[in-house]
DNA sequence: ATAAACCGTGTATCATAGTACACGGTCAAG
DNA sequence: CTTGACCGTGTACTATGATACACGGTTTAT
């Protein structure tokens, strides 16, 4: 099986442009080509870039994806490695959570000053965060 | 009390090349100049900024916050408007919450799939998500 | 009077994650 | 054998929230 790089993005479910994206930074190694030049692809590259959007989707950005390619590519140490980078980024959601809440709990707050009949008063909203 | 760009922007703690991005996004409306054309401010702008900051901290864009702004200058149902506002955000919020929470659990997952010892087994969070 | 500090406008740049388009070559079907 | 679909490269553009810089005019301090 093999793809240019139309049936290749439809496999992978992104835009073709993303797949030379992803090419230029360095995310997918530069592929095969044909006499003409065109890029040709396996069923491999499209693991790999199943792969970069399932761990795109935990919250890391393309260029911790980059750092933690490096890591698949090469075999020692990686699965200490990858435990590190997961634990790591784990750390940074629960800080996010931690922020979101505190977000939302001053948004709540806000909420709260408001008077019943909204059209009869000035703004407690308004008032607090000039 | 009447400031030109530099001081008013360090009265608002913020760079004086934001306070001209914010003019051109029209969350401040067009300050007096003198006569040479400089940019004069009030306090009241002052006001106006933290304002903005402040409900930026809460995880409003600047295009909401510019929506926002409509409403603080007119008078008539702001309060009822900015009441469904926050609201509208605090579900937003609430919801980025969920994701992220879900994201921590998979993340976790992925950790205790890791062996005791790392340096000796292939790596099966990278398995998982190939 | 002159240098330093300040201000104006306009344009470019940063990071992030792509998307779009122009221009030209290649390939397959009718 | 020509048309349409596909591919290549290079460049520009999208949104977001600023930040920086060049070039020229103004104000302030010495």
């Amino acid at each position: 099986m093999i793809y240019r790089i139309s049936k290749f993005a439809d496999k992978c479910g992104v835009n073709k442009e993303t797949i030379r994206y992803y090419e230029r930074k360095n995310l997918l190694q530069e592929p095969h080509r044909t006499e003409a030049g065109y890029r040709i692809y396996s069923y491999d590259d499209v693991k790999r870039v199943g792969f970069i959007k399932r761990i795109q989707e935990l919250g890391f950005s393309l260029s911790e994806i980059y750092k933690l390619l490096g890591v698949v590519d090469k075999d020692e140490v990686r699965c200490q490695d990858m435990f590190e980078f997961v634990s790591k980024k784990q750390k940074e959601v629960q800080k996010q959570i931690e922020d979101l809440k505190r977000i939302e709990s001053m948004l709540d707050d806000l909420k709260q000053r408001c008077p019943d009949e909204k059209q009869l008063h000035s703004c407690p909203i308004i008032e607090t965060l000039t």
